[in-house]
DNA sequence: CATTTATATCTAGTATTCTTGATATATGGA
DNA sequence: TCCATATATCAAGAATACTAGATATAAATG
């Protein structure tokens, strides 16, 4: 991952309505969210909630898919996934028995 | 973990010198780095520095000692791991075969 | 106790970001 | 094609954050 990428990925996390979307969205799971909703559900108004929407795809922390004419937006797993590891880079290879606790707590046994 | 708390790390994040002390801090483990080292590593201004180390550890993402007259600062472990519990909360209820290769990647084997 | 070294705090100017009203674009239906 | 619905973009004022010079504090040393 581009370092340019993870600082807009943080930057755009440190707004508490965005991290409020994406928090909705891994809860939501496969089945995403139309943006309206999501608007709706954490009483932002339409323009500054798609302001922040925009924020966080350009960030790879959400995808969307137009439906008819509305947008579903999913939570970018593969894009948090790697945001995390250019995070965590080199841990291991530093302190493994530092670095084991922090990765055991993000194993959940579903 | 609370709320306040997870945004304020965020925010400590989205700036290039705190995310690359972050960085570096991790990778140097449980030695930990004096400041004047860090802001020498990073090529930064001594007060800067402070002022960003300062923001890493309101944040809870970095731990400090004071060795002499020099002050030793390590990567907080305990607080990135809430800080991502924080993130992917639920994430598991509401999607277990979307979540659990996010959470793999962070697995490392040491 | 004066000096040196290491780090922290204060302050102000500059720059960036946030929100929102207004408006534009895109899709579906009559 | 005209209208309604859903979302996106634009522009500007307000708020927040960043940097660095000056200075303060804290600890060691002579």
């Amino acid at each position: 991952m581009d370092k340019r990428i993870a600082l807009e990925a943080f930057a755009a996390l440190s707004q508490e309505t965005r991290l409020d979307v994406l928090r909705l969205l891994i809860r939501a799971g496969g089945e995403g969210m139309l943006a309206g909703d999501i608007a709706v559900a954490l009483d932002v108004r339409q323009n500054t909630m798609s302001t922040n929407l925009a924020v966080l795809h350009r960030a790879g922390l959400v995808r969307n898919e137009r439906q008819g004419r509305a947008v579903r937006y999913f939570a970018d797993m593969a894009g948090l996934r790697s945001l995390l590891s250019f995070l965590m880079e080199d841990c291991c290879g530093g302190a493994p028995d530092l670095c084991r606790p922090v990765l055991d707590a993000l194993v959940c046994d579903c």
